[in-house]
DNA sequence: ACATTTGTAACATAATTTATTACAGTATGC
DNA sequence: GCATACTGTAATAAATTATGTTACAAATGT
């Protein structure tokens, strides 16, 4: 998973709206993030899998917003693109026969599922157009 | 940086918790995490460099906490491992003559922001005892 | 003295992220 | 219908980051 993937699908998203009338190629956007193209398009299939755009291939072809600007926050960005928010795990296994070790990541996905809760209920309230009005 | 910083700092601090009278060793710890010793000292040193916790050298050397659990909020421990909540940056910096690749970063920065004022709001109420009592 | 432990540095390996190349498939316009 | 400019996707390579290991000096209890 792109570690990038949340900042470079707004960043795509908020291209689209500002040229709402276009389809834009996956080069002109990826020249903007300054990113490979076809990572681009990795990105815009997922939100094609999304409905949020949709494309159109051969000549002339690229990406256009399928849905309102109004209609999108950033909480479904963020659910597309991050699952949850989280502060880590550990990589391994933790010991199991020790109380602290058989239990911590139980309980570390009870805090960061409550995180999780604040920080969607913040995304849930901003729009892309919100988002977008800054540029 | 170690990406498993937050829940390693906090299953090194919730065994010391769990036993508030010893100075347990690195490779005590690191059996229960499941981890490379010198990786436990690490971190073991930051929590030193905050004074959360004091530790011996020597025979029968180890660490136990310096401060009372019930002072001592996960939000020092978020602040000292993870710095702030953050949905990531694309890797490259983006075209600085397209308007939007000229304001991304910032307008991301702000956005993170305040997704940290929310989960460190959440985190400053739960205490390094509140999180051990689960154990 | 000896055993045990911290503290660190240097280096090695593994895992993950990002980039590149390649090419089949599709629409457009001449 | 042919050249051109795109998307879609797979395979692979390179770069970056995270984790693990080895080594050893310094400290301390017995």
């Amino acid at each position: 998973m792109l570690s990038g993937k949340f900042a470079i699908t707004i960043h795509i998203l908020t291209l689209l709206t500002k040229f709402p009338n276009d389809f834009l190629s996956s080069e002109f956007i990826a020249g903007s993030i300054n990113l490979n193209p076809v990572l681009v398009r990795k990105e815009i299939a997922n939100l094609k899998a999304h409905h949020i755009v949709e494309s159109k291939e051969g000549k002339n072809g690229g990406t256009k917003l399928a849905k309102n600007p109004t209609d999108i926050t950033l909480k479904e960005i963020f659910q597309m693109t991050f699952d949850t928010i989280n502060l880590g795990y550990a990589k391994n296994q933790p010991h199991p026969d020790c109380p602290v070790g058989k239990k911590i990541n139980e309980n570390l996905s009870v805090l960061y599922a409550d995180l999780n809760e604040k920080v969607s209920l913040e995304l849930k309230n901003i729009t892309l157009e919100d988002f977008s009005n800054h540029f």
